[in-house]
DNA sequence: TCAGCAATCCCCCGAAAGGGGTATTTTTTG
DNA sequence: CAAAAAATACCCCTTTCGGGGGATTGCTGA
């Protein structure tokens, strides 16, 4: 039996195209509708009241803020109201932290229409749903780097940080992207560097385009 | 009058997400017709040469590669095919170059669906289209409403000084090694990273990888 | 000739990075 | 379980960067 009434989305990223684009695709589908569409995040509680939509998709790119902190603000909010989680990240950390946070599925920006579409019906019936390529990708790039990590002795969180240094990220930015302190990441960085030989991040930035980080 | 045929328009991005909901977006537009799409770049070509599109949606961030890098291989190999960039940032060193190598228009992912259309049917009519937030932001960082060329050529003393840079020299071992004093190799850096607009040693390390410096 | 540009140098200030510690908690693993 | 490894966090201090001024010299092209 079809519902009478199709399900009520609302959209939140601050990139107005994706988000234009992504209300189009869906609102091709007979049983989903795009009831609002969020481009600041400070418009994201009020037009949730204003909208009252079932589920939510949230980029985890937003101006200001994140998309986990906004999760779990209107989780607390909003019990009853679905969340899912966008990205064109894989890091396994966010994933790992939308999960905590209670968010009801994770999909990556380069899933497919038909990904989205299962994600989106899956969460709206009660269920969770986790993109299979952000849990691959992770598995996937922990053997790489595993091995290039072992020569090097890095750790994981030390190649995560590594690829965010070199994404022109301070300590600071780093540790509210992944939810540490950015003492901590001074920590790494310290390790990174007497690991590696170098003390620069010149050094440290040619090292991660050599090595394909 | 209506052109009888809609222009065929191809799509490269690998997040497949966006770039479905353009598709649904411009095929809602009947004189654009989406013939294409392109998740990895290393299929652009081929698909280019089946699909023979008038118009290309070029998306900067590529795995592998990068959409300036794609831009200008289009260019020379399909000179008839015009190319318009899009891309989540506003960075006055990517417009620039997407200027110099001579693409016909660059849009920011938060244009909206109104400036998108926009800039498609200027480029498709045979001009050039380039977001006006992305200009804003530029003439914003420039004081001195500065010709254009001015800051798109470095000169000698810079490009040597992003060299040394790139080796991992602080000032101070830069003027010792070119015999000048560190403060003017302070004052090349804020003139190479006003000209290149960025402000930070990554950016400009990726920068000089990104250009065989 | 003279405006524009390249190259040189200086000061001040705050933010960030680098280097030296120490220490606790969590996770992994033998 | 106990030891090791990884991840977390904080302290102090120095150096370097980044951005804001301003300034001089010499060359060059319109």
């Amino acid at each position: 039996m079809q519902p009478p009434q199709p399900a009520r989305l609302l959209l939140i990223d601050d990139h107005q195209l994706f988000n234009e684009g992504l209300k189009s695709l869906l609102n091709a589908q007979p049983d989903l509708q795009v009831c609002g569409q969020v481009f600041q995040a400070t418009n994201a509680l009020p037009t949730i009241q204003r909208t009252s939509p079932q589920l939510i998709l949230l980029d985890v790119n937003l101006q200001g803020t994140n998309g986990i902190d906004l999760g779990r603000t209107i989780l607390g909010d909003f019990p009853t109201i679905r969340v899912l989680m966008l990205t064109m990240y894989s890091q396994p950390k966010l994933l790992d932290e939308a999960r905590r946070v209670g968010l009801h599925g994770y999909l990556l920006k380069d899933a497919t229409t038909t990904d989205l579409l299962r994600g989106v019906r899956a969460v709206l019936a009660g269920g969770t749903y986790f993109d299979t390529n952000a849990t691959a990708t992770l598995q996937q790039s922990s053997p790489f780097t595993d091995d290039f990590a072992q020569r090097l002795n890095l750790t994981f969180r030390e190649v995560e940080i590594i690829r965010l240094i070199r994404e022109g990220l301070s300590n600071e930015q780093i540790g509210a992207r992944i939810f540490i302190s950015p003492e901590t990441v001074k920590t790494h960085r310290k390790n990174i560097h007497f690991k590696l030989g170098i003390n620069k991040v010149t050094d440290l930035i040619q090292f991660a385009i050599r090595n394909g980080l």
